[in-house]
DNA sequence: TGTAACTCCCCTCCG
DNA sequence: GGGAGTTACA
């Protein structure tokens, strides 16, 4: 490749300076595959965002460049930056994840394996209920034999495709209570495939295999490698088999494919990532240029030996110690609490007292194991005013009201689709599941017309819902185009408001969540890219359902450590460091388990530029009401073995008591033990 | 026969 | 707090 100016005549010096000569030579690569080995804080993402820059600088065409990222914000971030770089229109790059991309390509080149453009996509909830729907016409549901439950069921497919692993394989290793039910399931598995396929609905997974037997047509496989010249993917180490293959299909064409990850914050296992791709890349592509970067501009010293001291006892080998030129810093902090009451008011305390030496409550995180998790967080935080956003848990689609309103949607969308017409009518006063199928069966045999449910007739009780309903939806197909995507949302939404009260018991909080449905709306003017976009890409946090923020607006973040990775805050707390919490006791059946769970602790240790806390409250009050009122004593993360605690500092600090707690242990619980350790120093 | 009311159990991470 | 399965009632 000719070597251009970047921006201006002294770019190459400039970028010397910006760079250090690992990040430059990774920037800067030619053809042929690239493997970036990035440790956390090494700046991967600026190095990433410089290549696509000088890639456009080389003159590449911005849409000849595919940048395959874990989230939509990921990739435009990337675009943004090597748009200031290089001075040139970098938005035409391909950006997204890997099921964004497939949905597009999809839309494009379908046909070529059966698909139409118009195709829904059902998320992961979706297509449980889809599976429960199967589940129940073959009479697995009740009475005598237990069957695995539809999430169940759905688990059991999306490993199967994702690990690329028999059924028999499946259960075996993960399943083994479900061994029984092999033969229903594959009875399921296939009739799941065919009502798919009928309804031209993609679930999830769909999106990476349909792209990967797109790539195997050859036509497609020509056409679609020679849209690209240059692929780059991010966060390679949480790819599964399947994302690999669509990559080697890529490749079809040329060798130019950039992967960036680092092995030691995989911690996407459980949904079918592994390790493998990034460690076997070099056999995959011949001639792959290695370039490893080690030095962390990220955290000060004493952070990252923690990290490391962290990584030193895992079970699998990993090839990077980090390094920072950061000098000085302050050792991490070990804060042992009574209880989740008091970590909680200790959070709070240090997030004030940080923001009173200046720094921004933006630049200031909450990292937890499970969405959950900071549920008391919250409530202290909004007792005391201190504003958040929360990154990752529970999301908004989720929501039972959310679905709801979108079940209206998808009907006007697409009248075939059953299964929200199910959810839909049986929100009916009178309507249950025998009189829902009457409808749908009566829609089949009239080509689909919502207009032929006038003279249906449905159970007296039932009658005034459904005519309203069938009134509606008329309405809003009728009048689509003039409505607009939002108009649309608006009119179902006066509809089902009224609904809300007799369905849940809080309608209020409820119902401003559809107003945000239709806020969300007003940035779409198809109403099937509304409906796609927010599966394939929900909102991420509470502040992204808010209007357009205030200029001095500013808040803490709260976030799931695997909603943290690559981000980074000035200080960084992670809270419930006890065991069964982080690790997690859903994940400590195997060692394969608790070993990602390890990185996922280095992630989030990892996460601090300058300060770390690490919480630790000793018990756990039980809210299980068959036990009544108990409390537990938790016990310190295994993670946080001496040798890390011996990096931190391990003092217990309370604040703000108004009435001191004693902590009342046995002395000969391990607690205590743990406890005691850390005061020694 | 179909729907409403009741009971029991379980609760992770994400596109 | 919600979903799945069971029982009670129209």
């Amino acid at each position: 490749m000719k070597q251009h100016d970047i921006c201006g005549p002294d770019a190459p010096s400039v970028w010397a300076k910006a760079l250090n000569p690992q990040q430059l030579k990774a920037a800067t690569h030619g053809d042929g595959p690239l493997l970036i080995i990035a440790g956390a804080g090494t700046g991967k993402t600026r190095t990433l965002a410089y290549r696509v820059a000088w890639l456009v600088s080389q003159g590449v065409p911005a849409e000849r460049i595919l940048l395959l990222t874990f989230t939509r914000r990921a990739a435009q971030q990337m675009i943004d930056r090597a748009m200031s770089l290089s001075r040139q229109d970098t938005h035409r790059v391909w950006g997204g994840t890997f099921h964004a991309v497939g949905n597009r390509l999809l839309r494009m080149y379908g046909k070529a394996v059966k698909l139409s453009p118009d195709f829904s996509v059902a998320d992961e909830g979706d297509s449980a209920d889809l599976l429960g729907m199967i589940r129940n016409d073959f009479g697995f549901a009740g009475k005598d034999k237990r069957f695995p439950r539809k999430t169940t069921v759905r688990a059991i497919y999306s490993r199967m495709v994702n690990a690329r692993e028999k059924l028999s394989t499946v259960l075996e290793k993960e399943y083994p209570w479900c061994a029984e039910a092999e033969k229903g399931l594959r009875q399921i598995f296939t009739e799941y495939t065919n009502r798919k396929a009928d309804r031209q609905i993609l679930d999830y997974d769909d999106l990476l295999i349909f792209w990967q037997a797109l790539l195997g047509v050859p036509e497609a496989r020509d056409h679609i490698g020679g849209m690209f010249d240059h692929v780059l993917v991010d966060e390679y180490q949480d790819t599964n088999i399947i994302q690999a293959e669509v990559l080697q299909g890529l490749r079809h064409q040329n060798k130019n494919i950039t992967v960036v990850g680092d092995d030691a914050q995989s911690i996407y296992m459980f949904r079918g990532a592994t390790v493998r791709n990034i460690l076997a890349f070099p056999e995959q592509f011949p001639n792959t240029t290695i370039v490893t970067l080690e030095e962390n501009y990220r955290s000060v010293q004493p952070v990252l030996d923690v990290a490391n001291q962290v990584m030193a006892s895992a079970q699998f080998k990993y090839t990077k110690n980090l390094w920072s030129n950061r000098k000085g810093g302050r050792k991490p902090l070990l804060v042992t609490c009574v209880d989740e009451a008091e970590q909680c008011r200790m959070v709070c305390e240090h997030v004030l007292a940080r923001r009173e030496a200046g720094v921004p409550l933006q630049d200031q995180a909450v990292l937890f194991r499970a969405g959950h998790h900071s549920d008391m967080l919250e409530i202290e935080l909004a007792r005391r005013n201190i504003p958040f956003h929360k990154y990752g848990g529970l999301r908004f689609i989720e929501a039972a009201h959310v679905k709801d309103l979108l079940a209206l949607l998808r009907i006007v969308e697409n009248p075939r689709d059953d299964m929200s017409w199910h959810r839909v009518l049986e929100m009916l006063d009178g309507v249950g599941p025998k009189t829902a199928r009457r409808v749908i069966e009566h829609l089949n045999e009239h080509q689909l017309q919502l207009a032929s449910l006038d003279d249906f007739t449905v159970p007296a009780s039932a009658r005034e819902g459904f005519a309203g309903l069938v009134e509606v939806l008329l309405t809003v197909s009728r009048a689509g185009r003039k409505l607009g995507v939002a108009g649309q949302v608006e009119q179902l939404r006066h509809y089902y408001e009224p609904l809300l009260a007799r369905l849940y018991d809080n309608p209020l909080p409820r119902a401003r969540d559809l107003e945000q449905l239709e806020n969300i709306a007003e940035r779409y003017r198809s109403r099937q890219s509304f409906i796609t976009d927010l599966t394939l890409d929900p909102p991420q946090s509470t502040a992204d359902l808010a209007g357009p923020p205030h200029k001095d607006d500013d808040f803490l973040i709260l976030s799931t450590m695997h909603s943290a990775k690559g981000c980074e805050w000035e200080s960084v707390y992670v809270i419930h460091a006890a065991d069964g919490m982080i690790p997690s006791d859903m994940a400590t059946g195997d060692d394969e388990q608790v070993e990602e769970e390890r990185r996922l602790f280095y992630v989030a240790v990892t996460r601090a530029r300058d300060r770390l806390a690490v919480f630790f409250p000793l018990r756990y009050y039980t809210r299980k009401h068959w036990m009544g009122d108990a409390h537990i004593y938790a016990q310190l993360s295994r993670f946080v073995t001496p040798e890390v605690a011996r990096l931190m500092d391990g003092r217990v600090v309370r604040y703000g008591m108004e009435d001191p707690v004693e902590i009342d242990i046995e002395p000969e619980t391990d607690a205590r033990a743990q406890l005691d350790e850390l005061w020694e120093e």
